[in-house]
DNA sequence: TTGAATGTTCTCTTTTTGTTCTCTATTATC
DNA sequence: GATAATAGAGAACAAAAAGAGAACATTCAA
């Protein structure tokens, strides 16, 4: 069972691995829990250790590995835990429990990538401009998925994916404003398709 | 896992290779980094390279070649790593790059929770039924954030907020077929204020 | 062909970091 | 009240890394 310094110091690791994509010194841990002591916190990283939470590379700097699957369902996860506050016993009209996110939905997949999306063309499906879409890199799609497509070999777009008869292939703008296109299929090459959407208020 | 100096001299190969259209001397990846020794950036190469991170034409001037794949495919990156692929030096229309999206924005702040949003009161902003929002908790809030409001300590529900003249507070649904409706403020408990919003598509 | 620019390989020094101690103050336990 | 346990400070040391820079090899363009 973990302490709260040591919790403390597990969850600074991860918040920093996560930011920087590298492990804290112990001086930088030290700092971001708020003691001064590298020795301490020595401590603290050999007993989290001791714990099968992380390894530690042996007079490495830098060297301390996190061991993801450890922590599985527990509260010390990197992922967003949720809820309980609000609902309170309480009715809730527009909100749901929900257990967990795990970000890495988003992340650590070899075959996703990310990108900013300028413009209004699928607004009318909750992309606004300067959201950021995950997008996993296949060359095929469904109906109903959204893709970014490269017509021509030129420009790259970002439209709701329909196969028509003929060698046909519909791309659609979730946008009252604007209009369907079909393309022969010889003309779309599929990049990827859309998997997850994130956007920051801050 | 890649330390600072790596990240650093990485980072700047991207950008240059980006602007110039062509990859850095190792003089310029110094003047880059903000160190004075070639040596020094060679001995980063070469560890990038042992990486798998790029690969460089032995003794070739400007020799260095980025594997952006491989850098996607690092196990905690800070980062979801982009372009390259689709980009691929052609115009792009609704889509535009960005060099990195920090997920750090979206946890383990104590400060934070997540909830899953049911009905579609906000649809017009862009968070739709299903979506998930991170809400970081406060009772406070500015004119036009979205926030999660208990009204008379019953009712959770998230709606834009405004502040009106004699103690009354608007909550605006972004959605055409539904009308704000103006509280006392007395009624209204602000739970706290929406700070991102994700939706996964799988 | 030639010479400046660049890549490559070294060695050396300094700084940073990990590690192990001991010591003190505080808190909990008997 | 005595004792033990714990958190933290900080010193001391060895190892690792960062960086400077010299020396040499190779490229490449004039």
């Amino acid at each position: 069972m973990l302490n709260p310094s040591e919790t403390k110091t597990l969850k600074f690791i991860q918040k920093y691995c996560i930011e920087k994509g590298c492990s804290p010194t112990l001086t930088e841990i030290a700092d971001g829990i708020g003691i001064k002591s590298r020795g301490v916190v020595h401590r603290y990283i050999k007993s989290l250790e001791s714990q099968k939470l992380l390894s530690v590379a042996s007079n490495r700097k830098r060297g301390i590995c996190l061991n993801l699957e450890a922590y599985e369902n527990q509260s010390i996860a990197p992922i967003i835990p949720l809820l309980g506050r609000i609902a309170a016993g309480q009715p809730i009209e527009a909100i749901e429990d929900r257990h967990e996110i795990n970000l890495a939905d988003f992340i650590m997949d070899p075959d996703r990538f990310a990108l900013q999306v300028t413009g209004e063309s699928m607004m009318d499906a909750g992309i606004l401009d300067g959201d950021t879409v995950i997008i996993k890199h296949q060359n095929t799609a469904n109906n109903g998925d959204i893709i970014v497509a490269l017509i021509d070999g030129l420009e790259a777009t970002l439209k709701r994916f329909k196969r028509l008869p003929k060698g046909m292939i519909l791309l659609i703008p979730e946008n009252k404003s604007m209009e369907a296109i079909a393309y022969e299929a010889e003309r779309i090459q599929i990049q990827g398709v859309v998997v997850g959407q994130l956007r920051s208020y801050q």
